[in-house]
DNA sequence: ACATAGTACCTTGCATAGCAAAGTACCTGT
DNA sequence: ACAGGTACTTTGCTATGCAAGGTACTATGT
């Protein structure tokens, strides 16, 4: 195992969150969303994204409709189905729990590395 | 797909940056990991736990040693190595990215909803 | 008409890793 | 010696990220 290894794992499940977000604002197809999470230095994969967007397709939380393009092939523009919104509203809320949770392991880290206590030895 | 599946997703791979944190700490065997992050809300098992300590020492982040308990079988008590400590670092740097990227996500949704903006149809 | 390039979506095969459940082993008290 | 509690381990299943290769449509140049 290695860092870069650790970094993709951490970022596992996120991802899922992050497209239902993006998708949530308006329609967009998959070229629009590597784009915007690439910009946001989440680093995704076609052969990630695909794979997720049907995923999340066939558990009822996405819809897509098929639109001509004027330059190359027609593309799907993806959006949230009502239950995609209550999907969405529960990831969001264990978004800020996890982060609250990594907050909390952390601080207890600088609150005992000031007062260093190890235990056995 | 449901939920819970998707929150277990979402937890991956930060598990193992906050276990290296509890580890950072002092030393510390398995059930007093699995009773902080318990705490921490963050329910993690025994079938998770103990393969990924046992992948995060072949992969030379960990060492332990063996302690005699006075009330049942002896611990594995825990303790980061110096290339452990390094890759806590980057851990913890790419844990501050990565929610630095699901805020502007989130954020954009925010300021997208003000003026919507769909796009084809 | 044909070839080339660009864009978009899809599929296959492999490796990793979470987890439930069952298993092993040690210690203490009766 | 046996029951109960604690601690660590293993097996088998499943989900999923990803590299690589594939299909298909459009536009452009010759």
């Amino acid at each position: 195992m290695n860092i870069e290894n650790a970094q993709v794992q951490m970022r596992k499940g996120i991802l899922e969150f992050c497209i239902l977000h993006i998708i949530s604002r308006g329609e967009v197809y998959a070229s629009d969303m590597l784009d915007e999470l690439t910009s946001a230095k989440m680093m995704v994969v076609e052969g990630t994204l695909y794979p997720l967007l049907t995923r999340l397709k066939n558990s009822g939380w996405l819809d897509y409709k098929w639109v001509e393009s004027s330059s190359g092939p027609p593309r799907k523009y993806y959006v949230l189905t009502d239950e995609g919104k209550i999907f969405l509203d529960a990831m969001q809320t264990t978004w800020f729990e996890l982060a609250d949770s990594v907050k909390a392991v952390i601080h207890r880290s600088e609150e005992l590395s000031k007062s260093d206590t190890s235990k056995p030895s």
